[in-house]
DNA sequence: CCAACTGTAACTATATTTGTTACAGACGAT
DNA sequence: ATCGTCTGTAACAAATATAGTTACAGTTGG
């Protein structure tokens, strides 16, 4: 499946901001922690605006920081502002409608996977950012926390020079009955 | 999101050949009824046989057909099959690790999407390709349904003849948010 | 006015999936 | 035994989506 990642970037960014605890923070920043590009930040900050999840403020001195309360934010709310789409698609190009299969496969898949997106909504609305932020707590040690610069106050170090590893997914097994 | 039609089209592989009742499907008859390549068919076919669902036979005369009955064979098994990896995945390159979020928003994420993924399978445990075929049954005519050529009668007429007719959009109306 | 920001356009680069052509090898039928 | 019909696979082109880059207009505080 050629999963994005786009939402584990979404909720990273409104971590950092949650984490922040309303001091905006500029789109460097993020992109620091986030090993990417500012612009590519901004990209997703307009989207998670237009959602109203953050506001952001032009100009010197600007910045962007969360629109209400972690607590009042949900995964949902932040994997409907940046996924567009459901969990899997359709066929490329309609199948055949003169198959008696074929005419009808749609239909039935629809169901299918409206059920699965269903069942991914409802395990993302359970959890909030405030959550993401207690998760991430235990952590780190939290003497430092206040008023600290998020990313790192110079220059990227490790990550950026040399090659990058991605970080090995552990899947969960399945439930066959 | 970019998902893949692959599920789609194992699962509509998988429903011609439940459909076919034993009686074993050429590549090109299931490309017919899917609307595509007999090469992309086979190349499915060779990935579900790895996971010995179908069993398959070279040769003139050959073709492929379930390895076992449809009643035991679940949405999950062929989700598994064909889509190598969990729904989300993490971000391309690894975040900061000098940032106190970006050192752990991996960790923290990957319990999330795990639960993700597990909520996805219990849905995909829960059918089999018989409900699929049960389901599909209601919406066509079940009269000519034994020893009836998948795709279409004799010749193929429409769908095979001269240019593939692009089919509109008729087909996802559905729009899957 | 100036410096520091965001918002956006217009690209390029990268990755993944899908579609296509080509061909070796298996196998049934004659 | 050889011939036509299949599968299995390699190799590559096309299509699509995401990510990264450069550039710049517009906003805002000082």
């Amino acid at each position: 499946m050629s999963t994005s990642s786009r939402f584990a970037v979404a909720v990273h960014v409104l971590t950092l901001m949650a984490w922040a605890d309303e001091e905006p923070l500029k789109s460097e920043q993020v992109a620091e922690s986030v090993n990417t590009n500012a612009v590519v930040i901004r990209r997703m900050l307009c989207e998670l605006a237009e959602s109203n999840l953050v506001v952001s403020q032009t100009g010197s001195m600007g910045g962007s920081k969360l629109a209400r309360l972690p607590e009042r934010i949900t995964l949902l709310d932040i994997y409907q502002a940046v996924e567009s789409r459901g969990v899997f698609s359709l066929h490329r190009h309609p199948p055949n409608p003169d198959c008696p299969v074929g005419v009808n496969i749609g239909t039935v898949l629809n169901g299918v996977l409206d059920e699965v997106d269903s069942a991914v909504e409802r395990v993302l609305a359970n959890m909030t950012l405030r959550d993401v932020v207690s998760r991430l707590k235990p952590c780190v040690s939290t003497a430092n926390r206040k008023g600290v610069s998020v990313a790192n106050g110079k220059g990227v170090s490790a990550a950026t020079n040399g090659k990058r590893k991605q970080v090995a997914r552990v899947h969960s097994v399945s439930v066959r009955n």
